[in-house]
DNA sequence: CTGGCGTGAGAAAACGCTTTCCGCCAACAT
DNA sequence: ATGTTGGCGGAAAGCGTTTTCTCACGCCAG
């Protein structure tokens, strides 16, 4: 009639019951399980056969406090419903698994301050980290990342630290999708398309790959002067997309480049109620490349990001750190444009 | 010129540093830690400036250890590339990272032998887990969730184990999307358009949710004789349902029900590229209402699953096993049919 | 026959923490 | 002044492992 302790605490057998049961030592039962030669054939079967018996497995915990390392890695990424975050974490949870490693995820719900002590607290727990804050301000970033490494950080370029500070220049490696390129191909295919007036849909103004984008606005500006780009604020979801319908009508613009798919997505959905037709009144851009975008009527014109990838080099460039190697730094992913149907010629004015 | 011991290994300081800074002992800097009301204000005051000129920390790990709870719960899912089940995994994550619990994510990739080892591993580092896993064989997973106890599953309704076993009927709770009255839904909807002849494409036969439908087909078809329903396998993703235009157009029925809004999606498209007009020519009904199923072209009509709700309850569950209380069991969740454009009334014959 | 040596296994320390147990000292009642 | 509380802090026993250290044993050479 005896009850376990607490409810909560499931015992399951310890080494030493195997050890008793097997009528060896500890520290011979802990070699058996770590496939040491140095201990007798016959002891060995006994002991496995004890360990199996009791349906014995070493404490993951117990290991890792002596061994030092906890076979997991965490993740944090601003929203697990984007579709762009969704792709990086399977990347990277492939990657890892394949490995021996786990993986321990942290959604900061879009709250830049959140993502420090979520981050903090979920390195403290593993071995690496993998790190995907896009608003986090310049500085707030170089103070972390010291405190965080062995880290990666995704989609941003961190700021060297400062050289000669004491800390060996040991910064952190990145991979990032090129966004400002991607832009720049976007605004490309539709200016060779005959748009002139064109329409950003932007994202958050702190985020790092916003700023990216603009850069590449006003890159393109300064070399094709004949070209008027405008840029409204609107946000990175559908109903942003989806609200920003009359923006668009009003601004007279004949394409308009969203601030990714989603965007892109609930602009089209809108535009589509309002009878104003795609790309014959107005072209439309997304970007990321999110498996739906192929799949909207008509498929959307979009700058392919491979998430999936920017996940699997980040885990290569982690496992490369947690085994005392020296990572190459900042992977730059150059997106390519694909031209779907969402965009075509200007139309006549 | 001292370098630490292994380049992976970050040190950190311990509680043994904070307390010979402080001058008390090891006892007093864990109770000032852990907030013990039996310590002078002035003493707890001394050791906090200890802790956080050292940036000290109560290792997690070793917490975990003597705590005998490591504050984390495991989840596995077939795929993480799956709306569904990162929804699931965002309304747990959700649940869980509210009450200080973290999520530990692993990606059986849909191979259901993996789950069992990936589950149980998984489950040994941490306090509980959520089992996503429909392919999985009836008894294999009776067999395997006592071991994984304290456990939650979803979408899937365990077969309770054999009575007077030894085991108190301590049986694992479940929160499932009532797959069969989603498609009763659904048949009716179109039924009730004039629909009589109509195809089903089929999810992977093993799957418990895609036997749910079959059963909601085989009810509807006996209280309704004059429809007649087919079965086609098709798959879980888009390419499946973009690959299956042809038996739809060879079929000759004037409404399809998708296994799930992914296979509606792809089945759109490619019917779109050979110019069959939906609803007219044929009515598509997906599954799941996953977020983009309303910027679909035609809007995708389907079954509401509230996937997000499923991941919260999920947690609800566990949280209350790992508190020792005893959980509701069995929630089940009645899809709502969402009309959209994708259905419309069967064409004149 | 004995000293040295390799081999295999047990004892014990360490990993970093929590918590019980004890003892110290001041304050209070007798 | 002495016996009793009661509060507060230190010592130590774990939590379940790994790993070094040490030792017993048997073997071979001297």
């Amino acid at each position: 009639m005896a009850r376990s302790r607490s409810g909560v605490r499931r015992v399951g057998a310890t080494i030493g019951d195997v050890a008793s049961q097997a009528g060896v030592s500890l520290s011979t039962v802990s070699r058996v399980m770590n496939g040491s030669k140095t201990v007798d054939a016959a002891l060995a079967e006994r002991v496995r056969e004890a360990a199996a018996s009791l349906g014995y497995t070493a404490s993951p915990l117990a290991r890792s406090l002596v061994l030092g390392t906890t076979q997991t890695i965490a993740v944090v990424v601003p929203d697990l419903g984007n579709p762009t975050f969704q792709g990086a974490l399977r990347g990277l949870s492939d990657g890892a698994s394949e490995q021996g490693y786990h993986v321990l995820v942290a959604d900061s719900h879009e709250q830049a301050d959140e993502e420090r002590v979520l981050a903090l607290d979920a390195r403290r727990r593993c071995d690496g980290i993998v790190l995907c804050a896009p608003r986090m301000p310049e500085e707030e970033l170089a103070a972390l990342l010291p405190l965080l490494a062995p880290a990666v950080v995704i989609n941003r370029i961190p700021e060297p630290p400062a050289v000669g500070d004491g800390q060996e220049a040991s910064s952190v490696p990145s991979v990032v999708a090129d966004y400002e390129a991607g832009l720049t191909g976007l605004l490309q295919h539709l200016y060779s398309l005959g748009h002139r007036k064109m329409l950003y849909l932007a994202g958050s103004s702190q985020a790092s790959s916003n700023q990216s984008r603009l850069a590449a606005i006003r890159e393109f500006q300064a070399s094709n002067p004949d070209a008027a780009i405008a840029t409204s604020p609107c946000g990175v979801g559908f109903e942003d997309g989806h609200g920003s319908a009359q923006v668009v009508v009003d601004s007279g613009a004949t394409a308009v480049l969203a601030f990714n798919d989603l965007v892109a997505m609930g602009l089209l959905s809108a535009l589509g109620e309002r009878g104003i037709r795609v790309p014959q009144d107005v072209s439309v851009t997304g970007f990321d490349d999110i498996p739906f975008a192929r799949y909207t009527t008509p498929p959307l014109t979009t700058a392919t990001i491979p998430v999936e990838q920017l996940g699997q080099q980040a885990w290569h460039r982690l496992s490369a750190l947690l085994n005392g190697e020296t990572p190459e730094r900042d992977l730059s992913f150059g997106p390519q444009v694909v031209p779907r149907g969402s965009t075509g010629p200007a139309p006549e004015r």
